[in-house]
DNA sequence: TTGTAGGCGTTATCAA
DNA sequence: TTGATAACGCCTACAA
């Protein structure tokens, strides 16, 4: 167990990759390649590499020639190991079929490679079963940051970040924890110009439709929702619905609400999915926009100028979401232990036509809210 | 360095570490503390991790307390290393924005993560330069495997893949270059299917409008275009309009060709994005379908049922073309140097109220076949 | 059945 | 300025 014993092995081991791998495919060179065709030690390859030290110029073009020959590229994984640090950087968000976290984890993408991370995804499908299961996954691999959109406020997804104490920036949807960094949209701010609009424009009763009324997010919209409606001059009616899990089941559910005497004159989707069905919903209804009823959709769907009328939308900011993310992660990253911090990015309404006035035949409400209680099944 | 002196080295700069983290972050936990914990060798550990041994029940359980009570995760990147295989597959796409390739590479998230991998997803922009620069810091990560749509039918990235012999499966994209696994669309069957569907309602004027030409795909479309147009009973007029980069100017070009008395009467959309700037374009002309002009588009935007009349469409086989694609990785990933294999998916055209026949008082066509030569600008 | 230790490809420390 | 080598955490061949 003495030195040149180990060597000789470590040669012999290296001797018989190459033998056994014969006019098979080529074995990727490593720094001991590159250092050997050099003539120098592999110290001084890493070194050229990272430009850690200084190196004479004339070792230094002669590892530069002997990587160009072999093609050489360093090993991520042995770096990652040795270092410490991975480079990559997790993603979790609950799916790709809501375009918005679509088009928000391809910016993410986009920034993080600028800076030479990778970024490694995985889907939650809003389940917190998986999400948990995924990021465990995901955290074994050492990541250098992570950029979450939880399924849920609370559970053991949220244990094993604490475990791990990897640096984690929370998106879209804020935690209530008092230890994340998060980014997250003012959804105050935003019902209270939706509700506001709306109830300017005369209308007395309002549905909020939604998916998942126990995301921090949805409690803050309807929450704003009622206190809108709550303090305005008139007396309004609020309503929210839950979307459900079964399209046919929600169709029915609306064509019953929007059949009776006191319906309501306006409908808002939090989300675009929730934007869908409703649509679909309202097909056979013989509805129309903004005549019988105005329509106005959280998320901005890129359809929403192809239905005519035209529908109006609040407007995500995504970019702006993902590079305030970015700077915060990075921060994170180098500053482990700094105060958490918080920002609330502002949504935009933009109007379209779909938004009117009620029709005046229908009767006048009293001050009242009401709850859809279905039982919401995921 | 004899064996004492190497162990209590480790032993050193282990308690060190544990040292300097008094009152910080706990360190994670290593095999080595394990089996210090467990009172066996880091081999048992290692064992009863992966079950490659036989270990007594005695120490086996030994082994799991320690392992629960240490909340002992093995470190991914040392078993990459050690193994030389990352369980790490790369994903490299052209964006997000496209539904089709954001539900493809979710579902493929999805698979690859039941079989024990993780996967990295790159975009590439369309852009051969990111492309490489994406896939290169990818392949540094020593996947596993590869699951690519090309933004081109050739160029450097090819070269990058071939030099990595990385098992690789191209998605979507045909490369024309004989050597890799690839699962694609039927273009061919399913343009004869749209052509010949429009051909049979009496259209006589056909535009096909494309956002790619150069691709294979685009190509294969356009070619069973003009050769159903060629070979139908009747005179046909086939043409091609790319969608450029500019969508004002697109909608200018559109509304030009729509308003020459021999107009088109069907046009046909080859993604959701030509889908979505030929909706807008056709706002303002005042052109109503089926009854001035029918609609068809590739790809199933999730919104061609929600405008109205609904849109016919050639829905892909997202989910089929994600399983095919994985079982040709992992195939190749155990049998690197097998055939190479292809698969072709048949797209099904779903019919709707977007499709009638041409207006009747438009003048019939001479047999031809005009293609725009705009220049396309990325 | 178990322990020991070499080596995966790096980086960084120590000595020259 | 440079070279040699320990260590990152793990797996496994070899020895016991």
């Amino acid at each position: 167990m003495i030195r040149l014993d180990a060597m000789a092995n470590a040669a012999y081991s290296r001797i018989m990759k190459r033998f056994n791998n014969v006019g098979g495919s080529e074995l990727a060179a490593t720094i001991l390649d590159v250092a050997q065709r050099a003539g120098v030690s592999v110290g001084t390859v890493s070194y050229v590499l990272n430009g850690t030290r200084t190196v004479s110029e004339r070792r230094r073009t002669m590892v530069l020639e002997a990587i160009k020959a072999l093609n050489y590229v360093p090993n991520s994984l042995a770096q990652a190991l040795r270092r410490g640090q991975s480079r990559l950087i997790g993603i979790c968000a609950p799916d790709n079929f809501n375009a918005f976290f679509a088009q928000l984890t391809q910016t993410l993408e986009g920034i993080a490679s600028h800076h030479g991370y990778e970024v490694v995804q995985v889907y939650s499908h809003s389940d917190p079963v998986i999400e948990q299961r995924r990021l465990a996954a995901l955290l074994a691999y050492q990541l250098s940051g992570l950029l979450f959109i939880p399924s849920a406020t609370t559970g053991p997804s949220f244990d094993l970040l604490a475990q791990s104490r990897v640096p984690t920036v929370i998106l879209d949807r804020a935690t209530e924890r008092d230890f994340y960094d998060e980014v997250t949209i003012d959804n105050h701010a935003a019902m209270e110009d939706v509700a506001g609009r709306l109830i300017g424009l005369g209308h007395r009763n309002l549905l909020f439709i939604v998916s998942f009324p126990h995301l921090v997010t949805t409690r803050q919209r309807i929450e704003a929702f009622h206190r809108t409606a709550a303090t305005a001059d008139a007396a309004v009616t609020t309503e929210v619905m839950l979307r459900g899990a079964d399209e046919r089941e929600f169709a029915g559910r609306l064509a019953e609400v929007l059949a009776r005497p006191d319906r309501p004159t306006a409908l808002i989707a939090s989300n675009t999915l929730v934007a869908l069905w409703m649509m679909r919903a309202l097909q056979p209804l013989g509805l129309h926009w903004p005549r019988d009823l105005s329509l106005l959709i959280f998320d901005h769907p890129d359809w929403a100028d192809i239905v005519q009328p035209r529908l109006a939308v609040v407007e995500h900011p995504t970019t702006e979401m993902a590079t305030t993310a970015w700077e915060m992660l990075e921060h994170r990253m180098q500053n482990e232990t700094g105060p958490r911090r918080q920002t609330l990015l502002r949504a935009r309404l933009i109007d379209a036509p779909s938004l009117g006035p009620p029709p005046d035949r229908l009767p006048s409400p009293r001050r009242q809210s009401r709850i859809a209680m279905e039982t919401w099944t995921a």
